[in-house]
DNA sequence: TAAAAGATTTAAGCATACTTAAATATTAAT
DNA sequence: ATTAATATTTAAGTATGCTTAAATCTTTTA
């Protein structure tokens, strides 16, 4: 499988889990960074080869086999991220493009090397689960997106998603970290601002990026 | 520059250091296990990009911008030689294998960082030096194969380099290591055997192996 | 519900990286 | 010095992965 099959299945993997969007050739194409045509003629090429299912003007979906594929290419990027992570100096972004680009170059011998010295993590330093080599995917939290969240309860952060350097910078600036407890103090809905205490202070952080900070319900027994 | 490009850089540079083997499009084709109507293209692809000179039936030349960008990718398959050989539990032919893969899905970033996490290291685990981020090589010892030594010198091995599992298990059998010293006992010409003295153990070495085994002479003061 | 806007597909074309088969040049042998 | 063997190049063709432009379909909106 070329670097360019692996990243348009696991484009289309992670797109279904976010059931907000959808899977047509467009959405895919801008993501990846090539045009409509190049992603609709891709769709074509791996419905033949049994990867995914592609009627037109229908959203794509994978088969097992590309879903198992996908699994595998995720597998092994995430595996990276942890290593990379934990060995090295290196930021949630640097790791996230350095994995991107490691991925594709990955034996499964490799991807199982890492995963024994790592042992067997079931999550990478974004707080995304890392499938198993038969890509059985850990049990994931129940987890919401602080923009959805309710105000004047207790959440805990469990993801930070993003592409953007300047979301980490941010994240980092205001101790927003995997495993910190927040509370939720107001929601402005109209302007999609959503107001936190997070170690004794109160910040207000806009949608672009709430919507990359991944909490879940803090058991207040 | 694509994997298929960086490889023929590479090929072509590891042969003209090997002055025994010629650098004519035939060569590297069979080398890289691609037709020799691959290679002949290739080569006149690259060198309208001014990456090596190539003129028909001549032996292709890397220019400085080719040897250049070779060096660098020597430099990546090295350093992730290096790496994966002091950080986990892996052969010098795996070591090779996963480096081949990685060497073409590495940053200038990522080099960096391994070079520095590995100490700025001058050699990789077959002998090999490792070309610094200029591309300049440390100087390499006066080394030459065993199969070409004297008889009745001692010698120290100091580069293992083939693609051969067997090659690597007699070696690690018969503690044919780096920096070990042995002594040539006896050169069977006609046979293409050395005889080596190791460890107080003698050993009969056919040439499919004494190619493989460089070693420098012993300093005797 | 019909036109306008937007998305998707088709068509034509290009670069890369390979293949096999035929033509041609080089090298080795008589 | 020819001839034969070998190596190299050229030619023609294929698969992948992209492009832009035009055609077609779907969705929105008036
Ligand atoms: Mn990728
Ligand atoms: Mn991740
Ligand atoms: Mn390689
Ligand atoms: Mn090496």
């Amino acid at each position: 499988m070329s670097a360019s099959t692996e990243n348009f299945l696991k484009t289309i993997y992670c797109f279904q889990k976010l059931e907000a969007r959808d899977t047509k050739p467009g959405s895919i194409a801008k993501a990846l960074g090539i045009s409509n045509a190049a992603a609709t003629d891709m769709a074509r090429k791996l419905s033949e080869k049994d990867l995914l299912e592609y009627r037109k003007y229908q959203a794509l979906q994978l088969t097992p086999k590309g879903e198992s594929l996908a699994l595998q290419v995720i597998r092994k990027h995430r595996l990276w991220e942890t290593f990379l992570y934990r060995t090295f100096d290196m930021s949630l972004l640097e790791i996230h493009n350095e994995a991107e680009l490691l991925e594709h170059a990955t034996s499964d011998r490799m991807a199982e090397i890492l995963w024994n010295y790592l042992e067997k993590p079931s999550f990478d330093p974004h707080g995304d689960p890392i499938p198993n080599v038969y890509g059985f995917v850990d049990f994931e939290k129940d987890s919401k997106v602080l923009f959805k969240t309710e105000e004047d309860r207790e959440y805990r952060i469990i993801r930070l998603v993003s592409n953007d350097e300047e979301f980490y910078s941010f994240c980092c600036d205001n101790k927003i970290e995997i495993g910190n407890e927040i509370k939720v103090v107001k929601q402005y809905s109209k302007n999609q601002l959503t107001e936190i205490s997070i170690h004794g202070r109160q910040i207000v952080i806009p949608k672009e990026f709430s919507n990359n900070i991944y909490v879940t319900k803090v058991n207040e027994q």
